[in-house]
DNA sequence: ATCATTTGATACCCGGAAGGCATCATGTTT
DNA sequence: AAACATGATGCCTTCCGGGTATCAAATGAT
């Protein structure tokens, strides 16, 4: 294999059509040079120039290699540059998990946010649940996750991004949209509910475990999307407790209605990553996100 | 500036990732290894490998070496090539990207018929995704692709060479398979869905968002090489949208069903080049085509 | 025709870089 | 705690590449 060195002799050569001062421009003497670029006919196995004790021309072949050679010292130069763009977090990728609830609410404004800080970094979206984007940020797959409590504390860090309440999505038409008041858990006693999946959902399964006796009975189904349970609301196959953000989904023949002040407990979303970070680029937000919040 | 030696030494660690089996693999001990690596960091200026006392991996600004250092010694090892066949006599080389799946369909006829036109060209066939295409066409690595949009058209001329439909690709005894009918949007709704990657196989991406109602939820890969999707498809993991082509592949306990009437929209191949051409035997190429075409 | 001039090639020498061997340092496994 | 695994370091030797001096061939002026 030739070497840059003497790529970088061909060129000023080739530019030249001079050996002396081909090797002027080189900050070399004539000699070496010289064995340089015959080095290089040597190994790339055919006759780049013509030398003709009086003038040098470029072979065809030559004029072939000179393209490539630039190439690849342009393509040379480039690469440390660009690791080092990478390594100082100013470009590249960053994976970011978010789930469909937030897809709807903050990811926008966090977007721009993103572009804000990291301009020239990448920004790579896979809508996941929760559970998928901790085992993403465990694995290194992600770097950032949109994602709600719990997750181990030890091996996550995070930041709050905002609260909401959660409302109740009911068919549109259904009797209790008519009530003037509030909605209290004794409304839903009869009701079929559409449950969160306990294990995919975890979070607002425990939430509504918690805000009112669950009646298994009344379970219909059990699904982790809110997308999904909004749709099945709008389908009749019963109620379903949903952040507030999902009013934004804008399905139709669906209604949300607040519950009773005080019972409605607050959800949380919160930006996590894993408190290993490789990523430079996760690096820089984070410490430029720090500057921005004192 | 760093030497191919450095480069090479490098690519066997990240692909080894282990001095020792690297340095076997190069034919050299372990202990220069180390130091050119060392050497090559110095020089890139950034960490590309984290040693760890017991186990070796890529940083980021690693990763993104890798691959401008694999692209260096591609380019290092092609360049003397095409010197060589220019020196025997031939005319030139002209270089051409295709995608896997326009591999299995128009790529056979169109180099009968450049044979035709250019038979004095050695034509230098290389797969990649278009986005690869593209960048490929942009720095003169490639002179011409075979590609789907989108591409700028400021800065690449193209023709288009034929259009296709989309088909769904399923395992072999799927339950749709023993459907009467042609398949509509409705019958994924519970069917995981590999996707297609948002940047490198944008326009694929594109089209099925555009195909059927956005429902993430069911979105279990995102990949960017048709032949990577069928495959999963016949491992099982789900179903995927191809274009029509991909049903020369052959691969085995994988089903193409077509789309229903009117939805199954279809994808373009185009041929397609930046419009400042270099190499005279494109330009020959193409000035022959138009004579073809009028 | 001869000799000075130009220009690339060759001969020879020297310093530094790269590889090999032996060994160290550190973290893991038994 | 001892053996093991694995990357880093120290030291020696070899070889490659550059420098100086010189050669060789072609041109052109007297």
């Amino acid at each position: 294999m030739f070497t840059f060195d003497q790529l970088a002799g061909f060129i000023a050569v080739a530019e030249e059509l001079h050996f002396g001062r081909a090797a002027e421009r080189l900050n070399m003497t004539q000699p070496p040079l010289s064995r340089q670029i015959q080095k290089l006919e040597k190994i790339v196995g055919a006759e780049l120039l013509e030398r003709d004790n009086r003038k040098v021309t470029l072979t065809s072949a030559g004029e072939a290699f000179l393209d490539e050679a630039r190439r690849l010292m342009a393509l040379a130069e480039r690469a440390p540059v660009t690791a080092r763009r990478i390594a100082s977090g100013r470009s590249g990728v960053l994976r970011v998990g978010f789930t469909a609830a937030s897809g709807f609410s903050i990811l926008g404004p966090l977007l721009g946010e993103l572009a804000g800080i990291i301009p020239d970094v990448d920004i790579d979206l896979q809508e996941l649940v929760t559970g998928e984007q901790l085992s993403g940020l465990l694995t290194g797959e992600l770097d950032l996750g949109l994602a709600r409590p719990p997750f181990d504390s030890e091996t996550f860090d995070s930041h709050l991004l905002y609260r909401e309440s959660m409302v109740v999505a009911v068919p549109a038409g259904h009797p209790l949209t008519l009530l003037a008041r509030d909605i209290t858990a004794e409304d839903f006693k009869d009701e079929p509910l559409i449950m969160h999946s306990p294990t995919q959902a975890r979070y607002f399964y425990d939430l509504v475990v918690r805000m009112l006796p669950i009646r298994h009975a009344n379970v219909v189904h059990t699904v982790s999307q809110i997308l999904t349970m909004v749709s099945l609301v709008a389908a009749g196959r019963g109620l379903a407790f949903v952040p507030h953000s999902a009013t934004l989904l804008g399905i139709k023949d669906v209604e949300f209605l607040p519950l009773e002040a005080g019972r409605g407990e607050e959800v949380e979303l919160h930006a996590l990553w894993n408190r290993r970070i490789t990523n430079p680029a996760l690096a820089r937000l984070l410490r430029d996100l720090e500057f921005a919040m004192e």
